[in-house]
DNA sequence: CGCGACTTTGAGCTATCTCAACAGCAGTGG
DNA sequence: CCACTGCTGTTGAGATAGCTCAAAGTCGCG
């Protein structure tokens, strides 16, 4: 089975904070079909492997820092992270969420532009920027598939800011739990309970709002039947009704 | 000269909501080394001209409509457009403002993910969006200029997002003035005077708040003497000062 | 059991919105 | 040349969604 993987599943061992491992093995990888791994071909495969090495973090460790050189570009594999950014005076806004699949530091220049940090314990396949860039540099079809997933991320936050500029608390949190659905069953089989790995300061972070309104508004949606707040998490109880909201 | 500029240059003249024209010319063409025509190179260029025809369309008009089928791209050579969404009810969030250099369509799918209309008379260079495609598709180096033009526009999108997410309207409002500002200046040579192109309604719905707030902050940051609201647009006084509200 | 971190709930506050009036200006037509 | 109309922008006054501050509840963990 992938390395990666292995390691993931030891989730109640104490990770250390940072570790790089041996050599990917992408054959066997269960997101390569959801990444841009899906690009490289069979031809190439090999020495795609032998360019980048398994990586695990474990929770609320900091992945890499707004400003810091962009040495290195993470391909997640199990586990969540948060993309943000920090103002001087200490405001934080989540410019997003990394599920597995997802790449980190790719589309940074020479430094990076977010921060990012590990919400669960975490797993990634880590490469050398620069010899990545080697690799997919004369690659049409690679550098094409990479476009796509620019052009879609730009798309998503073309949608974050519809959310923050138009929406109401009650319609941001709605199309957050709508968003998480649509996002985890692109991996994962689809089920009514959304897990919520992050905290309420988090979402609050993303949705520019504070964690008493997310409270607030949670309950309000659980009051009006709509969701159901269980254990880490939520239980959609009226889907068509949640969707309305976010159509507003 | 370049036909499109020629175009453009008949400011007063009545022109029609949307006229097609001759071939470009980029050999001559005023803003080839803001926007991706910088990657073409010499031998591709007679080919690359073949393929645009010269574009405009009188102020006020709609170049194209979230949702309608994607099938051209547009180079903007003269003027300004609005990029925006809107919701059912009628909420609109305009995503952003594209000026000459700009690509309209090349980062959406099958159809448009956001509406575009002229705010000013433009020209712009039109493309068949597949033979676009077709023409770059496997020139690793215009692919790569592309990748990046992208990565930029997501940047923007995030720094928007920490905009709506975290600042209060003066910051806002501070921050588009100095955005615009240091766009124009790719462009344009540096002026103290930024023009303001667009409505009220228009920059209200770019920062997500109201022509009131618009209005309220503008006479705010002149009554403190930050800048000075002159006809269609405003002068910067205090540059610095500007900087430290958008720094917040 | 008790501490600390996170979440929920309450109560009052404030930035921004809403609604409304008015001012400036361009175009129109008598 | 001057009403008149329509459109955009400004200003005022009151309303409100979401924020701030505070207290109490919940849960995991040593």
């Amino acid at each position: 089975m992938l390395d990666s993987v292995i390691i993931a599943e030891k989730q109640n061992t104490q990770l250390f904070p940072l570790q790089q491992e041996s050599h990917v093995r992408c054959d066997q990888c269960a997101i390569r079909n959801l990444s841009l791994c899906r690009a490289v071909q069979s031809l190439e495969i090999r020495k795609y492997m032998a360019l980048g090495t398994t990586f695990s973090v474990s929770a609320k460790h900091n992945l890499f820092t707004q400003g810091e050189a962009a040495s290195h570009i993470y391909i997640i594999t199990q586990g969540i992270a948060r993309l943000y950014k920090m103002l001087p005076d200490g405001r934080r806004q989540i410019v997003g969420f990394a599920l597995p699949g997802d790449i980190l530091g790719i589309n940074q220049g020479e430094s990076f532009s977010v921060s990012a940090d590990a919400i669960t314990n975490l797993t990634a396949c880590c490469f050398s920027k620069q010899r990545y860039f080697e690799f997919i540099m004369d690659k049409p079809h690679i550098l094409q598939e990479l476009l796509t997933l620019t052009k879609n991320e730009l798309s998503l936050a073309q949608e974050q800011i519809v959310l923050l500029g138009q929406r109401s608390a009650e319609e941001r949190v709605a199309a957050f739990i709508l968003g998480l659905r649509n996002r985890m069953k692109r991996s994962q089989h689809l089920s009514v309970t959304i897990p919520l790995m992050m905290s309420r300061q988090d979402i609050a972070d993303y949705l520019g709002l504070t964690t008493e309104t997310i409270s607030r508004t949670l309950s309000k949606l659980m009051k009006s039947r709509l969701i159901l707040i269980v254990p880490d998490g939520v239980r959609i109880l009226n889907l068509q009704r949640l969707y309305e909201l976010v159509a507003g």
